[in-house]
DNA sequence: AATTCGTGGAG
DNA sequence: TCTCCAAGAAT
């Protein structure tokens, strides 16, 4: 048997429900692969549903505000996806008349449409025979033609390969699929499960034992680590969240007002500097607790102290937006992770 | 071209 | 605990 035989015969096999499977509406397979990106695949089904139930067409997502399409995406990660994928809804909508263009050139020209989006998108709702390299196939790929050098100057020879190999296909987005999850689930990046894979009599990997070390990969940089102090600025039943500007790290998201920590620096003396040039004064304060958090570029640990506001208005450039809330109506705001912990710790101490 | 974008799971 | 990395794109 050829190989993309074998290989879509396992994958019918396996038969593996995802609530966007089977779906022919461009628009979901569309915003599955938006949401799929860098993220597990059962990380994303909750949140493809719920935003199938809130925003169930292209129309809907483009006249949703901006804090209702971040509140879906709250926890997900990347929230420059949603913002951008709402920016090509509105995009579709003014420009293209409501309909996704089917024109390859068209379609790329959308705010987070890449070459992967495209050739998912295209293959698996149109049937067009473009092949996905995403890090499941780099990862088989390297693998079963058994290519050292580094992953990433090895992807001209993946994409001819997948070039050739998807043009006898009849089904170009069960092939792409197929690929996929024989990656996630066979062809792990640990401990890979050749015994049962599909396509092991010729993987060079497998054959040599070389499924160990391919894909060679860079390794990465350490990343930086900050302390940062955070103020649950209290005023009278209420306390302060603001919105960080939307270009940039968690773009549109609110958060506990807060800054690094200077070396030397305690964090009572670090309290008082930052709020300061916020343009805020503030009186007695009292910890909360610590919340540690891990960004893909750094890491912080917050200090997190509730202090009693006196006067001024919060200043920042990171900000566009300052709200003061009542504990329990931050469930209405988009608020990142780092955020969440320290409320987390606010509700155990304080309620 | 290298960096910047989150968060959670696996081992 | 530490490291890797996941259906990548923008800058």
């Amino acid at each position: 048997m050829k190989f993309s035989t074998r290989l879509i015969k396992w994958y019918k096999n396996q038969n593996i429900l995802m609530p966007w499977r089977g779906e022919k509406d461009l628009y979901k397979i569309w915003l599955s692969e938006v949401m799929l990106q860098q993220t597990q695949v059962k990380t994303v089904i909750p949140y493809y549903k719920n935003w199938i139930n809130k925003f169930p067409n292209i129309k809907s997502a483009a006249l949703a505000s901006e804090k209702e399409i971040l509140k879906a995406w709250e926890g997900l990660g990347y929230y420059s996806r949603a913002r951008n994928f709402q920016h090509a809804c509105k995009n579709i909508v003014s420009d293209y008349n409501g309909e996704i263009p089917l024109n390859e050139i068209e379609f790329l020209k959308l705010k987070g449409v890449g070459e992967y989006i495209l050739s998912a998108v295209f293959s698996i709702g149109l049937g067009k025979k473009l092949p996905v390299i995403d890090g499941n196939v780099k990862r088989v790929i390297s693998r079963y033609l058994g290519l050292t050098n580094e992953i990433n100057s090895e992807l001209k020879n993946i994409k001819s390969f997948l070039d050739i190999k998807i043009k006898d296909v009849k089904i170009p987005g069960d092939f792409n699929q197929a690929m996929m999850d024989l990656g996630r689930i066979v062809c792990k990046p640990k401990n890979p499960n050749c015994d049962i894979c599909p396509i092991n009599i010729n993987c060079v990997a497998f054959k040599q034992g070389l499924t160990q070390l391919i894909p060679i990969k860079l390794k990465k940089k350490q990343i930086p680590h900050y302390k940062m102090i955070i103020g649950i600025i209290q005023n009278n039943d209420k306390f302060l969240i603001c919105k960080r500007n939307s270009d940039g790290l968690l773009g549109g998201m609110w958060e506990l007002p807060g800054g690094k920590i200077k070396k030397q620096e305690s964090n009572s003396t670090a309290l008082n500097r930052v709020f300061s040039d916020f343009g805020i004064s503030l009186k007695s304060n009292s910890y909360i607790g610590t919340a540690n958090h891990i960004y893909s570029h750094f890491s912080i640990e917050q200090h997190g102290y509730q202090c009693d506001y006196i006067k001024g208005n919060l200043i920042s450039k990171n900000h566009t937006e300052y709200k003061w809330i009542s504990k329990g109506e931050e469930v209405l705001f988009p608020i990142h992770k780092a955020s969440h912990k320290l409320l987390a710790k606010l509700k155990v101490n304080y309620t």
